[in-house]
DNA sequence: GGTTGACCGAAAGTGCGAATCCGGTCAATA
DNA sequence: TATTGACCGGATTCGCACTTTCGGTCAACC
């Protein structure tokens, strides 16, 4: 194997994440992370071909982490892909991660010109297919309008929440999770209880598709490796 | 009567939104706002102090004309103090004044230094007095958690929607505001129609109080007119 | 006495050459 | 042959003098 070595790629990413956080994108030098590894600045660019890209598998890596620790609780749980359940669990998991959260809040000075990073799309793909998942087993009730958007905007005032106002940054995350919880099962959920063959299977469909995103992410980490041929 | 004439200070106003909207605060020059209406400069500073407590005065007066705009609403129609229908209408009918939704979106660029202006303890008082009300009538569930944060942060989304993310900026306000009215009915109010006797009621209480809530935004407009001693 | 606009000073903007920073490369190295 | 850091050049920042803008005042005017 003439790649360069996995752990040494991780190494530099954590490095990465640690200097993101602390200073932001534009303040970051390659220099500065090689320094941090002990490494030199040419031993980066072994593994992505420039900065942009680097810090692009960052926030992969970092995706992979979280989408796989909301996988691990659905396997623990089947009855966590319940929307009550999953959304609030996601809030709290996401909010356990500095840097999604500056991501999803557009932090413009922590990450500069460094876009979307098109992670939207896969996870557009998931959460039209969660949708649609739940609406054809019951698990959501059918006379929502226009179930996209009111997921959507509901929830991001959670996410938001405080970088606006102040005024509910005292609140416990716990129990902003349980209104959020309360919110989605009275507003989004049939009532009743669900059924438990029904939860059942769809955690299985839900878990594969999750574990899809997972690998599809890990694969990006280093899908820009120069020693490794393109496809 | 020695003081200002009222109506050149609404003209006043009239120009400093234009352009306030045009341009952003900082670019607005009192001169401008002068010239705009045709009189010397000199004759601005008659009735405010400073440029500050001018532009105070015009977002006072856009709150006190969206306050009354709602009040109208439920004259015409007391069931529209039910959450329901109180939220989304006001939602609507905030779209519909640019001033209001850019200092919501605490647009930074269009709005210098300019403060937050003190207008939200007003609406905070407000607020908690229609959540109290509400629960006491029973038109809002008692089984809520923390109701002032749910409402809060369920509904800040819907406002900062297409702010961030574009995704959802094709969909017609009106049916953004469908979706709100779906939300706020299923999440936070109880199943069954409500009272006609009830909405009687806590529409007369609403209604005082936002009457009141008018005219302390009226009195703040001229509050700070130099040439009327203070109390 | 209501109104004005010339005037003041602070602050913000402008222009520009010098100094610095930093992403990316590649010949030298181990 | 994997790794490195000196090196390159484009871009950004800095320093600084100069100019312009503009909030606020007030003597003069109507």
């Amino acid at each position: 194997m003439s790649h360069p070595n996995r752990e040494r790629a991780d190494r530099i990413l954590d490095a990465a994440g640690e200097l993101l956080l602390r200073m932001g994108y534009r303040k970051v030098a390659v220099d500065d992370i090689a320094r941090a590894v002990g490494i030199g600045k040419g031993t980066v660019y072994l593994h992505w071909r420039n900065k942009e890209l680097l810090f692009q598998a960052l926030m992969m890596r970092e995706s992979a982490d979280l989408t796989d620790e909301v996988l691990r609780a659905i396997k623990a749980d089947p009855a966590m892909i319940l929307p009550h359940r999953m959304i609030p669990g996601s809030f709290l998991i996401t909010h356990r991660r500095p840097l999604v959260m500056a991501m999803l809040r557009g932090n413009a000075e922590m990450f500069g010109s460094l876009g979307d990073l098109a992670l939207h799309k896969q996870q557009d793909v998931l959460r039209a297919q969660f949708e649609e998942t739940m609406l054809r087993h019951g698990l959501i009730r059918a006379d929502v309008p226009n179930l996209s958007y009111a997921l959507s905007a509901s929830t991001l005032g959670f996410y938001l929440g405080d970088t606006l106002s102040h005024e509910f940054e005292d609140v416990p995350l716990e129990e902003k999770a349980a209104v959020l919880a309360h919110l989605i099962r009275t507003a989004f959920e049939p009532p009743g209880e669900p059924d438990p063959g029904v939860v059942a299977e769809v955690s299985a469909v839900l878990s594969s598709a999750l574990e899809e995103l997972v690998s599809s992410y890990r694969n990006g980490i280093y899908a820009h490796d120069p020693t490794r041929a393109p496809g």
